[in-house]
DNA sequence: CCAACCTTGACACGATCGTGGTAAGGTTTG
DNA sequence: CAAACCTTACCACGATCGTGTCAAGGTTGG
């Protein structure tokens, strides 16, 4: 056998063994197994095991926002209607805030500073 | 004014008034405002409402799916990592499943009638 | 001026997420 | 065969999500 078991790949990858199992139910990894149902984890699994950690810190986001974005990948009306949803967002005026928007956010500095 | 109120708006787009404020918390939406402060929602936004509740129900995703999505359009960098990172996902062989993989399953459901 | 709106902020509550633990049982190895 | 692994299946717990409700106060229209 030439892969690593479960708590090997923890050990080398920082999450932990129930969390290693915790990412396969949710679709995000997917290693071999043995006869017996052992998982088996190659260092293909490792790379992307480590890489995944790096994802989740460096851009703050969460483990189901990574299934999310498998999922449009994976399911094309998805995104479609999901892309042209967000490409009908009416921008705010690009320039700078309406008078009357400046105005509203210059009274509730006032009312805040009243209230203390 | 020729807007609707919060309470119109959800009148006819079938949210909550407290549920088009949190969605104006969550970047989903950004209606206007008059100089005291009111929201006023107009023939657009309502209709990007309305989209939207579809959207959510049709895919059965949750608004932070939506706001993830509105993410990867933004930020570049996120949107190519985790691109590539899903990229390099090593596919289940194609074909059947490995003989091992029957294997086991067939062994669980073997276990699963003893333990019954 | 008063009723009927609107605003923000807070408390609350069930559901789900991310994690850990533990139990009951199969496998592998010295 | 016993120790040290592995498996699945649960219970638990804090954090966040999606929602409702309520309070305290500003705005507006008859």
């Amino acid at each position: 056998m030439d892969g690593l078991t479960i708590h090997q790949a923890a050990e080398l990858t920082g999450w932990s063994p129930r969390m290693l199992r915790y990412l396969e139910r949710g679709g995000l990894v997917d290693p071999e197994r043995t006869p017996a149902g052992y998982r088996v984890f190659g260092p293909g699994e490792l790379q992307r095991l480590r890489t995944l950690r790096e994802l989740l810190e460096r851009f703050d986001c969460g483990l189901s926002d990574v299934a999310f974005a498998a999922r449009l990948r994976n399911e094309d009306d998805l995104r479609g209607e999901l892309d042209s949803w967000l490409e009908s967002e009416p921008e705010r005026p690009q320039g700078v805030a309406s008078e009357d928007w400046l105005d509203w956010e210059q009274r509730k500095h006032e009312a805040l500073l009243a209230a203390s």
